[in-house]
DNA sequence: GAGCACTGC
């Protein structure tokens, strides 16, 4: 026994009368009997904090717990709520490990993890082996690290199966997914043993009763119908002072809302209660969200105006009344065009109910849906999972390296589109990450005997940018900037890419703002301009008073310090040498070494043809698109003819961002796999440079074709993705 | 000359 226990002594804190414990014996009977359990556990039923316990107490299951969750902060305050109950310190037999937070020790048996977390560890080890019971949490969420891990621990259980140490699987969800999961881990091969069939277990919640109303007609305005519902609320439940939370899509229409609200809250009768209007967003800066979480002034109620963040991220107590318009912002992907879209659409039923939960968390609430009940049986039932709607290339990167050559053979339990799967491998083999063998030499190699299996291969490369925790384009820019003598500054970009824009530009402060960012403000590319900004918050000392003075984010800047250090610490297993090269002052290594890690993401200038602005064509997928007017470039006279950019978003408009202006001898400088002096064609007998550029992939002549050529003496070499290789 | 929901390594 560790000394952890010995301190259980002075008596333990569990409060033992939680419905978990009614269900203590036939959980862990179940748990010893069948290698997965499914457990539903409502809210308020003290499932997180009990169960892990329960199977870390029984020496049967020997070894190590593994309790995963979708947040950073469930993890911590996890680890440290069961620390708290059983007398130990954190890190002592109970633990947590979040990025840049690890605080487990050799005696820790019960780990409350992210599940990127335990992804990492899964991308060592594969089987887990450290763990003999793994929790998913929050599996209903279906995160795409969760999603991942539900194909890491069955094929783990599979081949620990007939070992002396096999894997206990508990999946922990708070809705009707149940099938799902049981089918899911259901054997094919049915082997009559109950460890190989799953098994479920319903345990009830602590949860107070929420009166639904409807919309009795569907609405033209939500905004509109949420701002006469929340005055109604207000004026019609004068003895009722719990607070309201109105469930909005974004920043912007949060922030007319509240203006528009306190306009209101101005005409209401003197007698009234007043109205507290806070808003909440996650770009909101944390001083300013502190407002959500104190209590309203006597004689008057909180309004709160959310984002989805209120479903899950944050609770806010005292919240009685939730108007839900039941609409929502989410990303989607279209592996056809490349595009990552953000679009406001409806909500699902489940989020429908998630968001009247929230109403009930104290005391019987009332839900006001903005819809009719009608639409709502119309509402899809579930949310289109993660995984199904964005880019994949980093996921098929941490795949590989855990040994899953086939990836559309992957256990998924719900499998993205094989469109996006198979845009993600041509990404791959087109960074230099993954290779894929013929399929002569693969034919070749089985009628040898030999038992490899088929599919893209890592190449050292793409071992290496796996090990970084940054997206597959961000990686391969910092491995390739020691060649380029950048690695320094590289490093902060890395960082300040993979971060949110530090820039804060609040809607009433525009001017000062600007003038404010103007300091700093580069017109050849967007990733000096994060550098200036990175170099000046380090001179400021990292402090906060100064960003709030600059209209600069401070938790951002802070994050991508903490980002930065991460990769400093990393560099010795991903780079030859241990002396980081700098460019000093001189720019173009750093926009070469972005050419030679973003070719794929390279725009030319489209020749004026009467339409506004300036718009440019990119060369991966031949889209129009114009630079975001956020970006320094945008205002740049005359504008770059080529420009590589760090992504590609589509909103009012499609829009590049991150943008830098590069030479377009670098690209064949550079980036030869796609680009080719049209000299060197031409020695060959090559094409004229207008037929090459229709060869390209995926792409038609157009009128503008022959004109672009014209001034183009760079041709892109068909380049054939792998489609039927993976 | 425009607005980006939310997580995570």
């Amino acid at each position: 026994m560790g000394s952890g226990d010995a301190k259980m002594s002075g008596g333990e804190r569990r409060p033992r009368e939680l419905p978990v414990f009614a269900a203590e014996e036939l959980l862990v009977r179940e748990c010893a009997r069948h290698g997965t359990v499914i457990v539903v556990g409502e809210t308020g039923s003290g499932k997180s904090t009990q169960i892990p316990q329960f199977l870390m107490e029984r020496r049967t299951f020997g070894g190590r717990v593994a309790v995963t969750q979708p947040r950073r902060v469930a993890a911590v305050s996890l680890a440290k709520r069961v620390a708290w109950e059983r007398r130990t310190k954190v890190g002592g037999l109970v633990g947590y490990n979040v990025r840049f937070d690890d605080c487990t020790g050799k005696k820790t048996r019960l780990r409350y993890l992210t599940d990127g977390m335990l992804l990492r560890e899964a991308m060592l080890d594969s089987t887990l082996k450290r763990y003999s019971v793994v929790l998913l949490d929050e599996a209903h969420e279906r995160s795409l690290s969760t999603d991942l891990l539900f194909g890491v621990v069955k094929r783990a259980q599979q081949e620990r199966r007939a070992t002396n140490m096999p894997l206990r699987v508990v999946v922990m969800s708070a809705t009707l997914d149940v099938q799902l999961f049981m089918r899911y881990f259901s054997s094919s091969d049915k082997t009559g043993d109950a460890f190989d069939e799953p098994v479920a277990v319903h345990i009830r919640g602590r949860q107070f009763p929420v009166e639904l109303r409807y919309a009795t007609e569907s609405q033209q305005d939500y905004l509109d119908a949420a701002i006469v519902t929340v005055l109604q609320v207000h004026l019609s439940e004068r003895e009722n002072k719990g607070d309201v939370l109105v469930f909005l899509t974004g920043q912007e229409e949060i922030e007319s809302c509240a203006e528009l609200l306190e306009e209101k809250a101005q005409l209401l009768p003197p007698n009234a209660l007043k109205l507290q209007v806070c808003p909440l967003f996650a770009a909101l800066p944390a001083h300013k969200q502190l407002a959500v979480f104190a209590p309203a002034p006597p004689g008057s109620r909180k309004v709160v105006l959310a984002t989805n963040i209120a479903e899950t991220s944050i609770t806010i107590s005292g919240v009685r009344f939730v108007v839900d318009t039941g609409m929502v912002k989410a990303k989607s992907y279209a592996a056809s065009t490349g595009l990552e879209l953000l679009r406001v659409g409806p909500i699902s039923q489940e989020q429908a109910w998630q968001r009247a939960g929230r109403a009930g968390r104290e005391g019987p609430g009332k839900c006001f849906r903005l819809y009719r009940e009608q639409d709502f049986l119309k509402l899809r039932q579930r949310s289109v999972p993660e995984i199904k709607r964005v880019e994949l290339s980093q996921v098929v990167l941490q795949l590989l390296t855990m040994g899953v050559r086939q990836v559309d053979k992957f256990p998924f339990i719900e499998a993205p589109p094989t469109d996006a799967l198979r845009q993600a491998v041509f990404q791959l083999v087109a960074l230099g990450a993954v290779s894929v063998p013929s399929r002569h030499a693969s034919a070749a190699k089985k009628s040898d005997g030999g038992d490899a299996p088929q599919g893209p291969e890592l190449t050292e490369l793409g071992r290496r940018m796996a090990a970084l925790p940054l997206e597959p384009m961000h990686a391969k820019f910092l491995i390739e900037s020691e060649r380029f003598g950048c690695t320094e500054e590289a490093l902060t970009i890395a960082a300040m890419l993979s971060v949110e824009s530090p820039l804060f530009t609040p809607r009433n402060a525009r001017r000062e703002a600007n003038s404010a960012h103007r300091r700093y403000l580069s017109f050849e590319a967007d990733h000096l301009t994060l550098l200036n900004v990175f170099g000046a918050f380090l001179e400021a000392k990292a402090d906060a008073k100064w960003c709030q003075a600059n209209f600069l984010k401070f938790s951002t800047l802070h994050k991508a310090r903490k980002v930065r250090q991460q990769l400093v610490g990393m560099l010795s297993t991903v780079l030859e040498t241990s002396a980081l090269g700098s460019a000093k002052a001189d720019s173009t290594p750093i926009l070469q070494c972005l050419v030679s890690s973003f070719s794929l993401r390279i725009a030319q200038r489209l020749p004026p043809d009467g339409k506004p602005g300036v718009r440019y064509k990119t060369f991966a997928e031949s889209l129009e698109t114009r630079i975001h007017p956020s970006s320094g470039l945008a205002r740049r006279d005359p504008p770059p003819e080529w420009v590589v950019y760090n992504e590609l978003v589509m909103t009012s408009k499609k829009y590049l961002k991150g943008v830098a202006a590069i030479d377009q001898k670098w690209l064949v400088q550079f980036a030869p796999a796609l680009f080719q002096a049209q000299a060197q064609a031409q020695a060959r007998g090559g094409k004229t440079g207008g037929e090459a550029l229709a060869a390209g992939p995926k792409r038609k002549p157009k009128e503008n074709d022959a004109a672009q050529a014209a001034r183009v003496d760079v041709r892109l070499t068909p380049f054939h993705p792998p489609l039927n290789e993976f």
